[in-house]
DNA sequence: TCTGGGGTCCTAGGACCC
DNA sequence: TCTGGGGTCCTAGGACCC
């Protein structure tokens, strides 16, 4: 059987396991951007009690969030990366997982080749009770034949108390979990599909199962009918992630506007500077990067423009210098002065492994004098703090209000 | 005051070749 | 320069995820 862990209000449970006096209270996790004007992340069932949502932005929830005193956390990835790595390796030290994969920062997949039900419930609630009393968390579980199918028994784990967090879906009970379970619950149907089956009377997951496999491919494509064959019982989704990361980028919505050149450029420098660190920090290489640029969405009384350029490096890379440089050329190829810019980004991508760079015979070779000048920056900055060491042209501070 | 950020995979269509 | 089919590769954008 395939094992679904879900952390239960993960950003939220890790800010409380730090801050026990908090317990019980409503609390909340939301992005930080200088402003205070993000959304809101992640909430703990004190805080869903009393109306807020995810992905509510702050300044429409604050006139509940003083009401009830609600705590809000400033969203710490970092610490959230470190919680899921003991729930990793918590669950690893008990040997009972077989295939323990890491899916996102708050969900984990395996299998545990176990065919007695009861005996299977037994060892899923040790794994549980093992990640509580280790790191403090508390996680939800599902168990069916394929992923697509534990993530809905994990589903149901959550949602009825009956369950006590651990939902084990048996084929016989399949059909009926199916029918109860809204379309759109599924794991990979997102709006588009959703609104399309909608069209084709298809509400319940049971009545998306009930389609003929042709239908499916030739409406939903590869995806869909994966989705559908899962529904069915037939594992077919893969989760190996690759090696390295395949794309790195890095991306802020701005308090401000401002269509100062400098300012971007600052921007874009600090960003690809930050993504160059960690295409080394994987040992690799990237041979694309791109920037975007984007106006904001939401003042429909100005003029929008949105636009990206992607920069072609002649030799795949990793110093800070060369990508900096290359953002900064090709943002100068989009920008416009006449617009007001909210939000702008960095994306490296065609990533390979360092040492299989295919050199430009046309190009002189990037010296060695360079590499190792990036590795005395990385070194000192994880040693002392991000940015302690940075490239002149990423200024001296951050940025600070504009008008 | 004013709505996030970071990923992956799939696919249609264009470029190019024979 | 046009005719034309078929194959492969690449890429931009769409859709989905947490």
């Amino acid at each position: 059987m395939i094992l679904h862990i879900d952390c239960n209000n993960f950003f939220v449970s890790c800010e409380l396991v730090l801050h026990p006096e908090l317990a019980n209270k409503p609390a909340i996790v939301a992005n930080n951007n200088e402003s205070g004007g993000g959304i809101i992340l992640a909430l703990n069932k004190e805080a869903k009690s009393i109306g807020l949502k995810r992905g509510t932005p702050m300044f429409k929830a604050k006139e509940i969030m003083a009401k009830y005193s609600v705590t809000v956390f400033q969203a710490d990835h970092s610490m959230y990366e470190k919680f899921s790595e003991q729930v990793m390796q918590c669950v690893k030290d008990l040997d009972i997982v077989l295939d323990f994969t890491q899916y996102s920062i708050d969900e984990f997949f395996g299998s545990l080749p176990i065919d007695d039900t009861e005996e299977l419930r037994e060892f899923v609630q040790k794994i549980k009770s093992h990640i509580n009393e280790s790191t403090g968390i508390t996680v939800s579980c599902g168990c069916a034949q394929t992923y697509t199918l534990a993530k809905m028994a994990t589903h149901y784990a959550k949602k009825y108390a009956g369950y006590h967090e651990i939902c084990i879906l048996t084929p016989d009970k399949r059909e009926r979990a199916l029918s109860l379970l809204p379309i759109e619950d599924v794991w990979g149907i997102g709006r588009k599909m959703r609104d399309s089956m909608k069209f084709h009377g298809i509400a319940s997951a049971l009545d998306f199962v009930s389609c003929n496999e042709s239908f499916v491919k030739r409406n939903y494509g590869a995806t869909g009918l994966n989705t559908w064959l899962e529904l069915h019982g037939t594992p077919c989704i893969k989760l190996e992630h690759p090696k390295w990361q395949q794309s790195i980028s890095q991306s802020r919505t701005f308090a401000y506007m401002t269509d100062d050149i400098n300012v971007l450029t600052q921007e874009i420098s600090n960003y690809a500077s930050a993504c160059a660190t960690k295409l080394r920090a994987q040992n690799t290489v990237c041979k694309s990067v791109m920037v975007i640029i984007n106006t904001n969405r939401h003042r429909n009384d100005l003029p929008q423009y949105n636009n990206k350029a992607v920069i072609k490096l002649l030799n795949p890379c990793n110093d800070s210098t060369s990508i900096i440089k290359a953002a900064i050329s090709a943002l100068n190829k989009i920008y416009l002065p006449k617009f007001q810019y909210k939000r702008v980004g960095v994306i490296l991508s065609d990533i390979s492994v360092n040492d299989a760079i295919q050199l430009n015979i046309f190009e002189p070779v990037y010296d060695d004098k360079q590499n190792k000048l990036m590795q005395a920056i990385d070194s000192i900055n994880s040693k002392f703090g991000k940015e302690k060491i940075h490239l002149a042209v990423q200024g001296v501070k951050k940025q600070g209000k504009q008008k």
